[in-house]
DNA sequence: TAGAAAAATTGATATAGAACAATTGTTTAA
DNA sequence: TTAAACAATTGTTCTATATCAATTTTTCTA
């Protein structure tokens, strides 16, 4: 399955993390150099392809992940076969778990993706020595909660038409924040995972997709790639 | 509105905290005796009544607020006054904004309510002194983040029947985890209330809650109290 | 580069839950 | 204690989106 890239071997590490392209957004941004080189040595990095899991929720959950590339999607899959996404994460973006060895989600790599694996309490003990760390932690969790929560407005109130219109301007402006290209977009992942995003059909996303390239509020470039004509249009959409 | 009850003579303080029944369940529980002194007079108590809020999300959101008595409901409201309740917090939780000065919701008092107040820059002055509070607060925070994607899923993709089957459900073990009776279980808030915070509507609620009592699954002692009679035919309900 | 397989779109029909409305039950306040 | 106001239930109809199904488009693979 995942292949462990890079050993301890200090040189190595240091060349690592020092280089890392997604630091600026990442948690490990709040460490200073001779910290970062200490911190290197207790992650490893880890390549996924596409449909490989990280893990799945009934694994032993005692790891935690920082993606450098790629895309990962989380989810919960019901008894039934139901699945819901519970999100799409992004290069600097942290998961996991770090409570009582239990993961809420699987997760499941989009395309290729590496990441830097870090055990559990092994993370526990660098927060005790270095206070920023769960100070970082903190922030960017209580990030992700303020996602979660909108996100719960989506599903619990908006319509098709908003949710979609919601999901690309969203995602647009995510590329935005890591300073990557945010018009035209492309999305990583297919139209089912869409639909199980957002508590839809493939056949309904397809259909508002349609809806909005006939009202040329977007372009689509291919399938996957996506060019906002009009963003005011678009922002209207969303609720 | 809100009255302020106690002023910061440090005798009537130190009896605040001390004596707080919901320490055992609340972010402060990570503090010593004497930290908790000093910690107390940077916090006020206040009251509200029902259907007061606490705060709106278009305040300025420098304010953090424990629940010390009674319940909250968080919620945002959309341009067209459709509203999504995103939680309702119990004796205990922690919630308000300790991001940018924004709140991502407002939060209203159900029944009357008791909170501790804090400054936002003086609690995070005191995350500097005291690493083991932003540790809880991660903790705490993961823990809502944990709720939030559960609803996700909720949300996303269960029923009428098991939306309103969990939600029993969850409030019923949500009173066990803080101590109290689980069963019966009395129902703070309204069935609009309740709509608002499952996505549906007021009379696919209460459909719903009457197929509830027709199948024996539960008992409804009052409008608002309900005795669940068969715990398993409700968790198998759940999905 | 063709042909197979997979993914996305589009069409037709069904249905869960919304919307609207009437009735009943429960507070509140005089 | 009564009636007015409000909240919850129940009934009827309607609609947004699901479901099922047929093409069409795109992506693989030999």
């Amino acid at each position: 399955m995942a292949v462990v890239l890079k050993g301890n071997s200090s040189d190595t590490i240091a060349t690592r993390c020092t280089s890392c392209k997604v630091r600026p957004y990442s948690f490990c941004r709040c460490l200073k150099e001779e910290e970062l080189r200490h911190f290197a040595g207790i992650s490893a990095e880890k390549k996924f392809s596409d449909k490989q899991n990280v893990f799945l929720q009934s694994d032993e959950g005692k790891r935690l992940y920082n993606i450098t590339e790629g895309n990962v999607k989380i989810f919960q899959l019901l008894q039934d076969g139901r699945i819901q996404i519970i999100g799409f994460l992004y290069p600097g973006d942290f998961f996991g778990s770090y409570k009582k060895g239990k993961y809420n989600y699987s997760a499941q790599a989009i395309g290729d993706v590496v990441v830097c694996e870090f055990k559990e309490d092994v993370l526990n003990n660098h927060m005790d020595e270095n206070p920023a760390l769960s100070r970082e932690l903190l922030n960017m969790t209580t990030n992700e909660l303020v996602l979660a929560q909108d996100r719960i407005k989506v599903l619990g109130k908006l319509t098709a038409t908003e949710r979609v219109a919601n999901f690309i301007s969203n995602i647009s402006k995510q590329r935005a924040r890591i300073k990557w290209q945010d018009n035209p977009i492309s999305l990583p992942m297919s139209r089912q995972d869409i639909a199980d995003y957002l508590g839809l059909t493939i056949a309904t996303v397809s259909r508002e997709v349609t809806n909005l390239k006939i009202s040329s509020v977007i372009k689509m470039i291919t399938t996957n790639q996506i060019y906002i004509n009009d963003k005011t249009k678009l922002a209207e959409l969303c609720n």
